[in-house]
DNA sequence: ACCTGAACACCGTTCAAGT
DNA sequence: ACCTGAACACCGTTCAAGT
């Protein structure tokens, strides 16, 4: 039986789900969660916004794409053939860049646990902890403990990029915060006012990746 | 010069910030995040939407308040006698049955580092990791992996119950995520595959204490 | 099969008008 | 000083009508 070309030409431009997923990237990352919406989607895509439910199913379904491409994009980015427990740290920082590039990203990473993203991180991290020879007994426990770290910071980045006005630097952020924890009664919260001044001069990756060596070194205490 | 009584009589139902929030508490409590509209709060407090803008600056404002609400009574309970690790388990689990108690407060948490519910668990673990002698190069890492961990959580509980449908209980939300997480391919989620089992099965509660016990066993490898 | 864009049912927030 | 509630400027989503 002679399969007939189904397919019809399409002009180049045709709306498709990845042409619209990359154009609610590009809205996301040049200015914010709160810029994407279904007629700024449509402008910029030169159509109708009842044109975009025929590619995605709604908002949801389209935040869920957009993120599942950045991260797919990370996790392929780093198969590199690094042995744990540095592969893990390749992970977790592929992870932190991505979102540090992608604020947005750090809310959606909360999303339902059987889409993609979460499942590859998961596996990814896992995977390596496995090779890194962590009893079966403490697997899921590790695991779910790196994995709760990074959501964590992902979803501090992800807050923290919705408070800056637009190209605020980060310095200058984090300088307003140390600002105000120092302002605090010392009586009340001598720790906070006690590290304002670290906040202030902290690097964040640095910070992110301390913590993942933090929690690899508490991995290693059961073996 | 005397002072004259300023205050006017007040009928003992009279709008308040107070009562605001704890409305709004109830609101998010009975129906999630998404039931709490100025309408609703209206109607349930019987005046117009716009009297409530007299008492808080807006719905973020609200959000905040209910937040600082909620975590200003977890934190004044657990200031029991134990010394860290202990007082650090003490005040984690504390902030995880109040997120299990009211969900959108794990949301809520990721906002402004400045606001008094994020100052006073950081106050909270921090000062107790001082007094668990952890050194001082080592401190402002030490509470920021814990925080972080704890927040990851946090979000985690809250974006869960923006998904389970009204009093669906926890082990039908395990087991449906868990039977996805099986009809993965084994040969691209290994990991995953393997531990929907335990997924199905664990307790989140003994896995949030066992994720900071983990990281409080790395933080004692500095020493 | 795919696109258009007006219409619908909501929101948060404002504000003139009341008491 | 505080409250009322209509009005405004948005949303996400639907759908009859087009091609």
């Amino acid at each position: 039986m002679a399969t007939r070309i189904q397919r019809t030409e399409r002009r180049a431009d045709a709306l498709s789900k990845e042409r619209i997923v990359k154009a609610a990237i590009e809205i996301l990352d040049a200015d914010g969660e709160s810029a994407l919406t279904f007629r700024a989607l449509a402008a910029r895509l030169a159509t109708g916004s009842g044109a975009i439910y025929w590619h995605v199913a709604n908002k949801s379904d389209l935040l869920a794409a957009a993120t599942d491409d950045v991260i797919t994009r990370v996790m392929t980015g780093v198969v590199g053939d690094a042995q744990p427990p540095e592969a893990i740290r390749a992970v977790a920082l592929g992870v932190f860049d991505a979102i540090d590039a992608h604020p947005w990203v750090g809310a959606q990473l909360f999303r339902e646990p059987w889409r993609s993203a979460m499942l590859q991180i998961v596996e990814s991290v896992g995977g390596r902890l496995q090779t890194l020879g962590v009893p079966d007994s403490a697997l899921f426990d590790s695991a779910s403990t790196l994995l709760n770290y990074i959501l964590g910071v992902a979803g501090q980045n992800a807050a923290n990029a919705r408070l800056l006005p637009r190209e605020t630097d980060r310095a200058a952020f984090l300088g307003s915060v140390a600002a105000r924890w120092t302002q605090l009664d010392p009586a009340e919260y001598p720790f906070v006012h006690r590290v304002a001044t670290e906040l202030r001069e902290h690097d964040d990756r640095e910070q992110f990746l301390a913590g993942i060596d933090l929690i690899l070194a508490g991995i290693g205490t059961i073996r």
